[in-house]
DNA sequence: TGTACATCAGTGAACGCGCGTTCACTGATGTAC
DNA sequence: TGTACATCAGTGAACGCGCGTTCACTGATGTAC
């Protein structure tokens, strides 16, 4: 039967927010469309009336998923003291426990090069990312912003992902730590110690 | 028919070391055992005389990579010229386009930890990879070896999954050259400039 | 304002497909004597 | 050394299963008059 227009639109949102933290947690290929629609109190036949396809989720998943972080990261950079916090919260326990809600770089960054259909948005995501952390971040040098960027966030999403690969939770806990206390070192309040 | 234990066990590499390339290159849940040993030149039957399951087969293909690639390792570090040669290596174009041939915690990083049965070799692979840098590479000080080995570790696989994950040649190429450069500080050659 | 009708989101059965795995069968190998 | 037989890797049909996707149907919503 037909519903109201406003209560669709809020259906297709749960959709797209329920498949994105899925996805991030069990990777585009262990995420179905019957279980999305199952978590959002749906059967799966109207999920097409919502998204082309599996692949149009996929690629609709990572454009919005990135948005919301990238003016996520504007807040929480707003302060020095919010960007010390940013890499703190970045490395933290929290996140490498829950990436259902975390960054999507980490959650599927070594996956996403085999669908084509997300690679562009997790491109913008990714060139965002960086010229938000060159321009917002007090590095050592604004010459060497951009370079400190990119060296930054190898840093926190390789150091994320080892995180979450291993299974010995002392090292995990101490790559945590390590890159952290090692992209920290990068920021200008450092530099000048050396 | 019964075939000479030789045969066998030279069967038995072949689908190991197809199946590793294989999960390198597409990932544990877009390769299916048809596809392995289609590509060993064998029908999909004969695979459970080798491995016991799937999930065996992946933890045989993680054990046996990460124990060739640190073999591998030893070898390329043996000189100073061969350690920077290393990272440079590690974060080439080659590298970047081939992870059927490459490293594992790039090529499955962000995936491995779904996968309870890999992951516990894996873990044994990222400790063993980390400790070899530590004491194989020049890092600035002794003391801080294993510190630098950390954010180095971090540093290549996040470069890495990063240069992959873009579609912009240019960026890809930005991260590899930058994450190098950024490596290679951390070796004591560099280390005296400051 | 009321009536008639077109619209369209949700349902659940159904489609073809490929998956991991099993199994009866084959026939050369390896072994016991 | 020759013979009889047990072993076991490879084959390909078959299993149940869940996938992505389609579709006829339902019935309240929104619209035209």
């Amino acid at each position: 039967m037909r519903y109201p227009a406003a209560e669709t639109a809020a259906k297709h949102d749960r959709i797209l927010k329920e498949a994105t933290r899925l996805f991030r947690e069990n990777g585009f290929d262990r995420v179905s469309i019957p279980q999305v629609m199952q978590s959002v109190g749906l059967t799966h036949g109207s999920f097409y009336n919502h998204f082309a396809s599996k692949a149009g989720l996929i690629n609709d998943c990572v454009s919005h998923g990135a948005a919301k972080s990238l003016s996520g990261m504007a807040r929480a950079e707003s302060s020095m003291r919010g960007k010390a916090a940013y890499i703190d919260k970045y490395l933290s326990v929290a996140h490498r426990d829950n990436p259902g809600s975390g960054c999507l770089m980490s959650a599927l960054g070594s996956e996403i090069h085999r669908d084509p259909e997300a690679q562009s948005a997790m491109t913008r995501f990714i060139a965002g990312f960086i010229d938000r952390l060159s321009s917002q971040f007090p590095w050592s040098t604004k010459r060497h912003a951009r370079r400190d960027a990119i060296r930054t966030t190898a840093s926190l999403v390789g150091g994320l992902i080892l995180a979450r690969a291993v299974d010995d939770e002392a090292l995990s806990l101490e790559i945590l730590r390590e890159v952290a206390a090692g992209v920290k070192g990068r920021m200008s309040r450092d530099e000048k110690v050396c």
